[in-house]
DNA sequence: CGTTAACATTGACGGTTGTCAATATATAAT
DNA sequence: ATTATATATTGACAACCGTCAATGTTAACG
């Protein structure tokens, strides 16, 4: 599972939405991602599939219904590549002040 | 500047490679981009209009050339989200270890 | 001026993607 | 077996996206 292949499945605002409330709710049933997002049933269907092919979330099936998570991988991996550009990024700030002593200065 | 925007500018596979080099390197120019991508000088262009109007990166002109750098604002986001995915995702290694002496156990 | 080099824009084309209606499958309850 | 609910699949369609060739623009240098 490519870094790109993640991003891809993460972006796109449905399937974003669902990632995130799997984020802060550790744990949720299909049926409740139809009433938050504003697509149907079928397009919900389509959407986890898509996150599930990328290694994004995985699901469970418990009687009639079906509970999803986050897949600690795929999370690892979205978190390394913001450090990665966090770091990257800190360089702008760095106006360089007073260049303390320099022989010859 | 939504997450969304940013992951969709950053979530294919050319234009991430500029952003994993431009966190690598700081500030890096376009001319440079057209060697390291197996593509187009056009469609190099064409991915760096994209990344800029996400606010992912920002140009400066010196001369003949123009240097891109990341930018801290969009950095961040995705740092943040990351840190969010990875928060969620810890949840899931949690199997109850022995339940403690419970009342009536 | 003309030339050269870096970068952007245009226009076109094929492939991918998000969406829904209709239908199928699976599980549980009566 | 029938009915109800949850989820998946299919098929179709419009919109979007990545790519390139050709061309335009900008800046340096003679």
């Amino acid at each position: 599972m490519s870094d790109v292949k993640i991003l891809q499945a993460i972006a796109e605002p449905t399937r974003l939405a669902i990632v995130q409330q799997l984020a802060s709710d550790g744990e949720v049933c299909a049926c409740d991602f139809t009433s938050c997002c504003d697509v149907s049933q079928p397009t919900i269907s389509h959407h986890l599939k898509v996150l599930r092919e990328a290694g994004v979330i995985s699901g469970e099936r418990r009687g009639t219904w079906i509970y999803y998570r986050l897949e600690t991988r795929a999370a690892r991996r979205i978190e390394g590549l913001g450090r990665m550009l966090g770091r990257g990024a800190v360089r702008e700030p760095r106006r360089i002040a007073k260049p303390a002593l320099v022989a010859g200065g």
